[in-house]
RNA sequence: GGUCCGGUAGCUCAGUUGGUUAGAGCAGGGAACUCAUAAUUCCUUGGUCGGGGGUUCGAGUCCCUCCCGGACUACCA
């Protein structure tokens, strides 16, 4: 009987780039989905954008645009951060969504109507000239105590003493400058202590936390009574207006877990399941991944609302620790604080996904990502290891494929089957370093067997054709049970394997039986090594523009006229996947005539599978018609208007659906990955390439 | 200051309910091999398990105490 499954991550915040910190929990928890749907549970995996909030108004302001727009394009860049690390969600919403705003009325009826709800005047400083109430952290002064100037709204650095801002000598606003004036506001709060008995029931022995955190809970909070959450902030602020109470709006941390809700409606909306399977289920298990800097609002706050509200307990809230390089904090100066994209632009993310993956736990600690280490336990566990196993093998049975039945490989295959269990075990509770631990013991019992039975001296002999079949078939299965045990780790190589071997990954189980007379495809190279200088090229492009980084940067500029370092490093599979053609004179290739044209028209073309008919202008009223097989990756409405580079003089051709009268030049393999090329700015359409 | 976690080979860590001579990977040293992405395999150096005390026939493992490192927290959430 399959288990069900609802897991989310913590939603990034839209005010900045997916870092690599973020990456440790949207990694932790993909694998975990992974690791579920492989074990064939119905588990899917729902986050979305957090929108609201001051800091988003504010920025969306200094940048003199609206906060739609800003939160609309962070969210695009979030998303494909996360495609591009491979982070598959079953859906990506916002909280900034209709849905969302209909369930977080729905639970704000049910407080109402519980009488959790009361309201209570705040008294909180003003700022005249941006006109917004201010957080205690965007108010600095002289502290009351001990005079020393320039502390923060809350608590002063210097003599440790906690005041309120309204305490502050001299106050001013960190926004403006101006001098804020002392304002009160009626806020809403929510009594949370009516709920102390069921949080203390629920921390402590439902089994959802681990140990530590109840622990923790226990001692600072559940001690004494709970505070009143203030849960509305007064108009402007970014964010749902509460319907019963005009002129105030939620605060963020109210919406935000409810986007895991929203995100998940939409989801239904979409496949036409019903919400209440998932979240109103006692079948389903509600699984939270979080930091340990969320821990107040997703162990207390949350399992409270949904308490009232009448939706299920989160089964369990996993809770990790933060990420430092090379045992420090991330730094911008010392390029360790390194966006998601950055390190895209250098490195495979499948190094990353190993890597974290061979560091976390269970635990709370923080994990460190030591460059050095990063280098060698990739390259000697994944490539020396695991990838090498198929990479010395695969190539002496390309034509035999493998053999009829399984031989006899002193129980290799078997032990592996059997340690299945274990590795599942480690995987479901998230301790991915034992997992990682485990496999890497059967690689380690894998590569001693190929190295005794020389597989490159039976190929030597024609007499010991069918043993050489066996050891190779011996050897890719039991790379193959590696790569069946990684796929959550390493999904693009347990793709690869199931076309290396004719047979897709797709179940855990299938680590259980060898296969055995299928054919094998031509090997091809699964993961470069990590080179240590993309890592130096990345952690050079993290590097903040300070006065000390711009040193350092000067200066690599000028080691890189004496010795050339191509910091980008583009692999060579394209290359290789499409050769170099044969050399070609310079008049023959001004037999091509390549002119910039404009799209004028796109248009899908209904019966066409690849197909979208485009009206390309030279200028000067010359058209042309032409039928560009590019319908996968873009819509025909984006391409109007832009300009792009066509064959101008190919001989037209009669295609099912019309006269073809040239081509729009693109790259790429195929399918959704097709890349127009486009001039630079300023080209003029009718223009001729040279 | 309080709470919690950790201190095991140069590095990263494993050591289940206390039980024989404390383990792995990497790094170091030596050798073999050449199929494989200078990958692999074999052998090998290396530890008073933070210090001290206690319980026990027996302690890395339990208790006390001290030292060191880290995280959280300090009446804000």
């Amino acid at each position: 009987m399959p288990r069900r499954l609802l897991v989310t991550a913590a939603l990034p915040y839209a005010n900045g780039p997916i870092h690599l910190g973020h990456l440790v929990e949207y990694l932790q928890t993909d694998i975990w989905v992974r690791f579920q749907k492989l074990m064939g549970n119905d588990c899917r995996y729902f986050c979305a954008d957090d929108t609201h909030g001051t800091a988003i108004m504010l920025r969306a302001r200094q940048e003199g645009r609206s906060e739609e727009d800003l939160i609309a394009q962070v969210q695009q860049e979030h998303e494909q951060d996360f495609a591009d690390f491979g982070i598959e969600f079953d859906n990506y919403g916002s909280t900034n969504s209709p849905e969302n705003r209909e369930i977080c009325a729905k639970i704000w009826t049910s407080l109402r109507d519980k009488g959790l709800v009361k309201e209570k005047q705040v008294s909180q400083l003003y700022d005249p000239e941006e006109g917004i109430f201010l957080a205690d952290r965007f108010v600095r002064g002289t502290c009351p105590k001990c005079d020393a100037p320039d502390q923060p709204g809350d608590n002063c650095s210097s003599c440790g003493t906690t005041y309120s801002p309204v305490d502050l000598i001299d106050p001013k606003s960190t926004l403006s400058g101006a001098t804020p004036e002392e304002g009160s506001a009626l806020h809403l709060f929510i009594e949370l202590e009516q709920l102390h008995s069921f949080l203390e029931e629920w921390t402590q022995k439902s089994g959802a936390l681990q140990p530590e955190i109840a622990n923790y809970l226990k001692g600072h909070f559940l001690g004494d009574a709970l505070r009143d959450w203030d849960i509305s902030r007064p108009s402007p602020y970014f964010g749902f207006e509460i319907p019963d109470y005009p002129g105030n709006y939620w605060y963020v941390w109210f919406d935000a877990p409810i986007g895991y809700m929203a995100s998940t409606q939409q989801w239904c909306d979409r496949t036409g399941e019903k919400f209440d399977d998932w979240w109103r289920s006692t079948d389903c298990e509600v699984h939270h991944f979080i930091g340990k800097d969320i821990t107040y609002f997703h162990t207390l706050f949350w399992p409270g609302m949904l308490k009232v509200a009448g939706y299920s307990l989160p089964t369990k809230v996993h809770i990790h620790g933060f990420l430092t390089v090379d045992g420090e904090k991330m730094s911008k100066s010392k390029g360790t604080f390194v966006r998601a994209r950055s390190y895209l632009d250098h490195l495979d993310p499948a190094y990353l996904r190993y890597f974290y993956a061979s560091k976390l736990s269970s635990k709370i600690d923080d994990i460190d990502l030591s460059l050095e280490e990063f280098i060698t336990k990739v390259n000697t566990d994944l490539v020396g290891k695991v990838v090498n196993l198929a990479s010395r093998s695969a190539k002496f049975v390309r034509k035999t494929g493998l053999s009829a039945e399984y031989p006899d490989d002193g129980g290799l295959f078997q032990q592996a089957a059997e340690a299945g269990e274990e590795i599942a075990a480690a995987y479901e509770a998230c301790d991915y370093s034992r997992a990682m631990r485990l496999i890497m013991a059967l690689a380690d019992r894998a590569n001693p067997y190929v190295e005794e039975a020389k597989p490159w001296e039976l190929r030597k002999d024609e007499a010991q054709a069918e043993r050489l079949q066996d050891v190779c078939t011996v050897a890719l299965n039991l790379f193959r049970q590696l790569a069946i045990y990684l796929t959550p780790v390493l999904p693009q190589l347990a793709k690869q394997t199931g076309q290396l071997l004719g047979e897709p990954i797709t179940r855990w189980s299938q680590a259980q039986t060898p296969l055995v007379g299928t054919p094998v495809n031509q090997f091809k190279h699964m993961l470069q090594r990590v080179e240590p200088k993309k890592v130096n090229a990345m952690i050079e492009d993290s590097k903040e523009e300070t006065g000390e980084g711009a040193a350092a940067a000067s200066e690599s500029q000028e080691s890189k006229s004496q010795e050339f370092v191509d910091k980008w490093n583009d692999p060579g599979d394209s290359l290789e996947a499409e050769p170099l053609a044969d050399e070609c004179t310079f008049d023959d290739f001004m037999k091509v005539d390549l002119r910039v044209a404009r799209i004028v028209e796109a248009e899908q073309v209904p019966d066409a599978r690849k197909l979208l008919r485009l009206k390309l202008s030279l200028g000067g009223g010359v058209y042309k018609q032409v039928f560009a097989g590019i319908k996968a990756a873009y819509d025909p409405e984006k391409l109007v208007g832009r300009q792009v580079v066509c064959v101008a003089n190919l001989a037209p051709r009669k295609m099912k659906f019309g006269v073809s009268e040239g081509m729009v030049v693109a790259s790429g393999p195929g399918g959704e990955e097709i890349f127009v090329l486009s001039p630079d700015e300023g080209a003029k359409v009718g223009q001729r390439v040279h």
